[in-house]
DNA sequence: ATAGAATCTGTAGCTGCTACAGGATCAAGG
DNA sequence: CCTTGATCCTGTAGCAGCTACAGATTCTAT
């Protein structure tokens, strides 16, 4: 029940999130299948599309890249393993847990240099040696 | 002594670990004052150049964008109190904290995701279950 | 019929570089 | 002095992933 409804532009960005624009950029790079359209040319979407854009927007909040998404939708298009998918997920989360490394390497350092500073008026501060290397 | 020795852009870039495109792109944004040139029009750096390349290189792999580190060279140029430079930090310290936080949420979604997957050769997987959202 | 909302296409902008192309200049060797 | 090869020059375009227009058209409701 609840077949294919026909959604405007406006109306799929607002059930997905996702801004009007984002989904035209979509289409246009190929993640999303184009539409058809009214006589006057607006997009008129169903519920594959609303699926779609969802599927790539979670991708999204979880850090995939387009290019990642691209992939996925390739195994879902055309038959997958769960081998297939569990390796694209590994292999991001190896790319996550680094850039998470890196920050907190980061974070020390900003942390023990903020630390190093009394804060006041005093014309000097310790952070810009730290900054200005040596 | 070692007082203000010349240096090619090669040399700069050798020195400070940047890529020469990036110095002249520094140069181009503002971040970097236009050096004296040769009599043919190339670049002639000196120590200062160099000091301030360093600075900028720091704060880049510190996180800071380029604006960041724009407000900081100001702040040292135009004479700086200590509360000043360590609001900044503080303020980046943030900005990084919350990177970290988002980039764990999308670690546990994942790792969790991927260990509900058997990961075998079956043509389905849960992993796809949660992307495709509800 | 008409007003106002929504949509259309196409282009430019954002960050922080990187990678050319096509030419000029520099330093070293003969 | 002259040539060669390395280095440098400017300017432009490209990357990701959107976002923000402009100027025109279409849709919807009265």
């Amino acid at each position: 029940m609840a077949a294919t409804g026909d959604f405007t532009i406006g109306e799929i960005a607002q059930r997905t999130g996702v801004h009007i624009e984002t989904v035209r950029y979509y289409e246009k790079v190929g993640l999303l299948p184009p539409p058809p359209r009214t006589e006057g040319g607006h997009r008129l979407y169903a519920d594959d599309h609303l699926k779609r854009i969802i599927f790539i927007r979670r991708g999204r909040e979880l850090g995939f890249t387009l290019d990642d998404i691209r992939n996925l939708l390739g195994l879902v298009e055309g038959g997958y393993t769960c081998g297939e998918v569990q390796k694209a997920v590994l292999d991001h989360l190896r790319v996550i847990r680094r850039k998470i490394t890196d920050l907190r390497r980061m974070e020390r350092t900003l942390a023990k240099t903020a630390a190093s500073c009394e804060g006041g008026t005093v014309p000097y501060c310790p952070i810009i040696d730290v900054l200005g290397g040596k």
